[in-house]
DNA sequence: GAGTGGTCTAGACCACCCC
DNA sequence: GGGTGGTCTAGACCACTCG
């Protein structure tokens, strides 16, 4: 691990824990320069990633201070902007996935355009339910060009795209999109959320990129409107 | 304006105006040096602003290239994760502001707790209703503590409580902690947006903090569904 | 092996805050 | 005036990619 990751994650994890008080004061980085012998950009690196977290602020002049947060914010704030996989974000419960389309197609202008491929090339076409704790929370529609993922299988859409890519086929994911709005399920999406009467629906629209900035994913999101939030920290 | 921000902008302008093609590779890092007469890093980060903006990618070992985005994804990037009012992000259409509750009083428990006071302190309770166009679009629901911003007037509802905060106090702002989900209308709701028939909420619930930390405005902005959309990108 | 970006250093000067 | 964090430099070494 690198010197100012894990003189971030230190500071994190103490924060976290209750070390310091609401608007209390942190060492110096001169301090701190000391403490873990390091040179003081290395220290503005580590603060910095705390400052984009949103668990700090810095006042030049006079120190960087914790911020004044709900402790259920600040526990939230570690996923906040994140980027995971659905498996991942909920690993700590009982996931399960229907697949309700698993097809091979020639993608349309819209979504060729976003994927910068043509119309000519194949996609999968991917519809997924996915379940936790046997409730049903979202539903998935996945376009991805087979050409830059091949092999995805049947068992791959039950667990997580996203480890197949990076563990077997070892490619390293770098960002994606987001587009969220509100919306209203359509009769089948009612259907397979277990929609009963009037309930909204969240959806994140999402293009996903690899770190060779290729475009892999174009997603869909929609997920019960009772069931779900999108959390985002902004600085500046 | 500092140099790596003028680096940065410098960079962005180049891309938007679509000097690159999608995928193409931007001069190397020590090029730039030699253009522009800076060190390594002042120009690694310039180039780290644009890939926080989700415009670029680095690859260690080859370069920095252009990702492949559509234009309009390129365009709307330099507002996602953004901060600013409602007044500033719509600044070149017609924007008219409704008031309908400009009262002082105590927060309740929660609100208390997200602004870091006591039941006993005073709060502004604002409803306002913001117009585009003449087309209403959202409803936000203000609560700040008077201590902290003082000297609101009706006046100020009407234009941008963030300007008044940064050009008359002199504060800055630092941050916002955001939670987005979606809902459906209350009656008073759809009469005050206009709504007829069955249409969703976007919810945007929202701490802002200033530079030194404390938070000085609890607020849940509620969008017609149909006429907003909340972008984001996250790297990593 | 040549070249890329990533990390880190030691030190300088600046803008700002508070006493 | 003394101390804070912000910016910037010149240079070193490392991890990685590619031919």
């Amino acid at each position: 691990m690198l010197k100012y990751e894990k003189i971030a994650e230190d500071l994190r994890e103490d924060i976290l824990r209750g070390k310091y008080q609401s608007g209390e004061q942190l060492a110096l980085e001169k301090e701190m320069c000391a403490q873990y012998k390091v040179s003081r950009i290395t220290i503005k690196r580590a603060v910095d990633a705390l400052v984009s977290q949103g668990l700090v602020v810095k006042r030049r002049g006079s120190g960087t201070f914790i911020k004044s947060l709900k402790d259920e914010d600040v526990k939230e704030l570690g996923m906040a902007n994140q980027f995971s996989g659905f498996a991942a974000t909920y690993r700590d419960r009982k996931v399960e996935t229907d697949i309700l389309r698993f097809d091979i197609v020639h993608p349309d202008e819209a979504v060729a355009a976003k994927l910068q491929i043509t119309t000519e090339d194949f996609v999968y076409d991917i519809i997924r339910v996915r379940k936790l704790d046997g409730e049903p929370v979202v539903i998935e529609y996945t376009k991805m060009p087979i050409q830059l993922i091949p092999g995805i299988k049947k068992s791959v859409l039950e667990t997580s795209i996203y480890a197949y890519i990076e563990k077997k086929l070892k490619f390293k994911i770098q960002s994606a999109h987001r587009t969220v709005k509100a919306d209203m399920p359509t009769a089948e999406e009612k259907k397979a959320l277990q929609i009963e009467g009037i309930l909204p629906i969240l959806e994140v629209e999402q293009v996903a990129f690899l770190d060779d900035g290729l475009p892999f994913e174009y997603s869909v999101s929609r997920h019960r409107g009772d069931r779900n939030v999108f959390r985002s920290v902004s600085i500046r």
